[in-house]
DNA sequence: TGGAAAAAAGACATCATTATCTTTTTTACT
DNA sequence: AGTAAAAAAGATAATGATGTCTTTTTTCCA
């Protein structure tokens, strides 16, 4: 569904979310060894969410990445679409040009409710919400692939 | 989610459901048209159904690909087995290892219900019985990128 | 003002997916 | 038997995603 370049960006988004603030960057290093992503390969998706705005930046030294609150105010959909671009989500389960609710594919009814609350969510809760649901169902994990407890 | 080449089988062998039979089969070529998918490409992938066991195939004059009622009894579950893996479908959204219900990401609880709805429609449902459940609810379109209508 | 730290930028390498092309095998029909 | 039709098989090419490496720019700090 969203590629690794995709599923890196949310998850590096989502960490400074927690972890960053004006006060306090994050380098490129310390990201990828919490996330355990390819280091050039984050940096790369990284400079792209700070051409578009998503995460802020400084240069020098104790320089590196947060997000500003400001930052905090876009969503997981705004990120999609300056990675992989969010076109996929138009396109038919089955790669059926022309398939919609009159012109249904087997798995059209399916497929589309899901698609309709999963994008919503990405659509419409802002970062800030995100994390902020996260902590309070206790939903807080690393986003590291290792165990959290 | 699923790659072209899973796309284009999934579509090829309910084309087929519908349209062959023992004494009707299809070429390759007559099914490209139809599916408007690359030729030698789809070639490969009816190949491998074929191995598999999803559709039926003789060679020769008068040759071609069918679904046998043996066939029909497979599901969309075995056609992604034999041509993508399912090895995806285990996997977390934003790509944790380690995500599960007890740990989960943040966006854990709105994809896993899809997931089980999804995946149980196609591991469950014979292709026999989608094909049926097409017919009876209108849902027939030609699987051909172009209006049905 | 010089050196070091850090992101930014650009060029390059690798790999899987997608797709094509050619040859071989099987089979029906004359 | 010979020929043509069709799938099967194998080799090759093109593309995009993934990942790495090197150089440049910016900025802090001594």
């Amino acid at each position: 569904m969203l590629s690794n370049a995709c599923k890196y960006a949310i998850r590096s988004v989502l960490y400074l979310a927690i972890h960053s603030n004006e006060l306090k960057k994050i380098g490129v290093k310390a990201i990828t060894e919490e996330l355990e992503t390819p280091q050039p390969f984050l940096a790369k998706l990284l400079q792209q969410l700070s051409r578009d705005n998503l995460v802020s930046s400084t240069k020098g030294p104790n320089g590196g990445f947060f997000l500003s609150d400001i930052d905090k105010q876009n969503t997981i959909w705004n990120v999609i679409e300056s990675i992989d671009g969010t076109d996929k989500f138009d396109n038919c389960f089955l790669g059926l040009k022309k398939c919609n609710g009159e012109n249904p594919c087997p798995v059209h009814f399916i497929v589309v409710p899901f698609k309709e609350t999963i994008l919503a969510d990405f659509r419409d809760k802002t970062i800030e919400k995100y994390v902020a649901s996260m902590e309070g169902t206790r939903q807080v994990i690393t986003l590291k692939d290792l165990d959290s407890f």
